[in-house]
DNA sequence: AAATTATCTGTAACCGGTTACACAAATGCG
DNA sequence: CGCATTTGTGTAACCGGTTACAGATAATTT
């Protein structure tokens, strides 16, 4: 590998020249500047990166620390990142935290000693210690910190949605299942869900589940089947378990969405090739990782007016498992 | 942020002997190791990556290029990789190809300049001169190298054994997709699935596709019942395609797997939540994350006897897009 | 023409670790 | 006891960039 005092050398010039050249910054006359281009070119230079940052105390690379890329709602956050961060030169250090306290103070440690520019997390424990005297720029992802600026879809708006979807469409007995408890947006979008279902005439019941996992999302299903087999309308809490759900529902003769309603959360790509397809609430999630990555970099650049909070619509995605909203009604 | 200088003044020592204490080598004495200890816990130092990398010309840093984190298939390998690697106290730094060479040479190019101690890669350009002279350990995963050691399932296996799975269970009349041609992995299982049909006395033809998108997969099972309304029996390029056309198939009317059986490849987490669930060639992708990245690591360590091929085996996964086969056939 | 200012370039310190080398003290051995 | 070896520690060079500062020349201004 070539040094920048290969390229001097080459090109006759002292190392600050050659620097002066590839930040293009400071006076460089135009015979040199050609003789150092020329230099890079025949030695195939490519500058060390990590001195750079060394001397710079910053690298160009962002930390994204995600509760679990196999789950399907973050590969479209990830790539939305990953996308808008590249437009600006940065790249990802990626981790997955499974949600547990070390691991996410293992990572966060980890971007800090490579000496990340600027973190994004996706992480629940948003307001502890780890993040507070975090000398960073922070963006947090799909949920809310008081210290730090946010993206995230409108949880309780989302919930009510989909409560009101069913509800207008005609269920009268729903089952509403509550996500990890742990897991924030699960909370809010469960929260918004209930508040509407307890002003309606309704009745409904509540199931409470534990995880996001695939391997678990059929244990739900099962469970609501076999706790409320008369239930006309469910609202899972996330496309998973809606997909599951549907699943079994299909699997025991449900008509769907004749006998009963389902809608989901997220709008993850699969959801569109269930069969019936399922209607849900749509996160945008590309979007959202876009605009966490754009909020980062105003921040990494010390832009002012940097928003605290950078909230997107949710949308209802009307696909099938619901009936079409009665035009008399 | 405290240095080893200040660690070292604060212990009363100079700063090679923090950093014997650091890498527990060379010789300290016990009661100095202590004072040093102390130091590090009450400054709460932790050691600049960047400084040591720049000084050993390697991080502890390894590049993962991946074609889409979006497609389904990778999030798995992706996690494979991640969670060995940890366990050897690395990090990745992330990148999608999309397949486009000249974001695959800047990804190989940013981590060259960072210093990754190797790299997994899972895209296409195997024997380009991006890696010919690549003087850094290189695994290629799910795609075959002749430079460089690779990690894959057995793709001529897993589409014979998809074209015996539907020809045993009594297809006739027998659809198959050929993913995109650039993908080799794609052309193996096309390949395998062919050489099957060829020999067996049965009808069949084939559906060319251009990509494996969300978007395009529902393009693709129309196409299929447009020009083969007739068929019994369908070999999808993989599961998001396979999945498509069920959806197709159902909204068509079509009995399955009474009068269409249908088999995918990958066996992704959704397979199993279609109705009815998908029967599919599992490609283990975590493990093969998990072997690329072991192997990779291995490789780093300078072990002798590197294996250039781990094959892993494609199984079959029964599930309820074919029919139980003839007991007495 | 003299004084300023702008342009161009080089020297060397600096970022924060690691390690080669030197040296001193302690220990082992015949 | 004398010499070799082991143990313990420090000094300073090094990794490969960036930049403060200085000095020289060219262009402008007065």
């Amino acid at each position: 590998m070539a040094t920048i005092r290969d390229v001097a050398e080459q090109a006759g010039v002292s190392v600050a020249t050659v620097s002066r050249v590839l930040n293009d910054n400071g006076y460089v006359g135009s015979e040199t500047r050609k003789r150092v281009m020329g230099a890079i070119e025949s030695l195939n230079y490519s500058p060390n990166e990590v001195a750079r940052s060394l001397y710079k105390r910053e690298s160009r690379l962002i930390g994204l620390l995600l509760p679990d890329i196999t789950n399907p709602f973050f590969p479209q956050l990830a790539r939305g990142i990953e996308d808008e961060v590249n437009r600006s030169g940065f790249r990802l250090l990626l981790g997955n935290s499974d949600e547990e306290a070390n691991k996410e103070l293992e990572y966060i440690q980890t971007f800090l000693q490579n000496q990340v520019v600027g973190m994004i997390s996706a992480t629940n424990n948003t307001d502890n210690e780890n993040y507070s005297n975090l000398n960073l720029p922070v963006v947090f992802l799909d949920r809310v910190s008081k210290r730090h600026p946010s993206v995230y879809a409108d949880g309780i708006e989302g919930g009510r949605l989909a409560a009101r979807t069913l509800i207008e469409r005609g269920s009268k007995r729903i089952t509403l299942i509550k996500g990890p408890g742990h897991v924030k947006p699960a909370a809010d979008r469960f929260h918004g869900a209930l508040a509407v279902l307890s002003e309606a005439e309704i009745d409904f019941s509540v199931l409470s589940t534990s995880s996001y996992a695939f391997d678990d999302a059929r244990k739900w299903a099962e469970e609501l089947f076999a706790k409320h087999p008369d239930t006309d309308g469910v609202i899972a809490s996330n496309d998973i378990v809606a997909i599951a759900i549907l699943h079994e529902a299909l699997r025991l003769g449900r008509k769907i969405p004749e006998d009963l309603q389902l809608i989901g959360y997220d709008d993850i790509p699969f959801s569109s090739l269930s069969y019936p397809s399922l209607s849900t609430i749509r996160q945008p999630a590309y979007e959202m990782g876009k605009e966490a990555a754009k909020l980062l970099i105003r921040m990494i650049r010390k832009e002012k007016e940097i928003e605290q909070t950078i909230q997107l619509p949710v949308t209802l995605i009307e696909r099938n498992t619901t009936r079409k909203v009665d035009p008399n009604a």
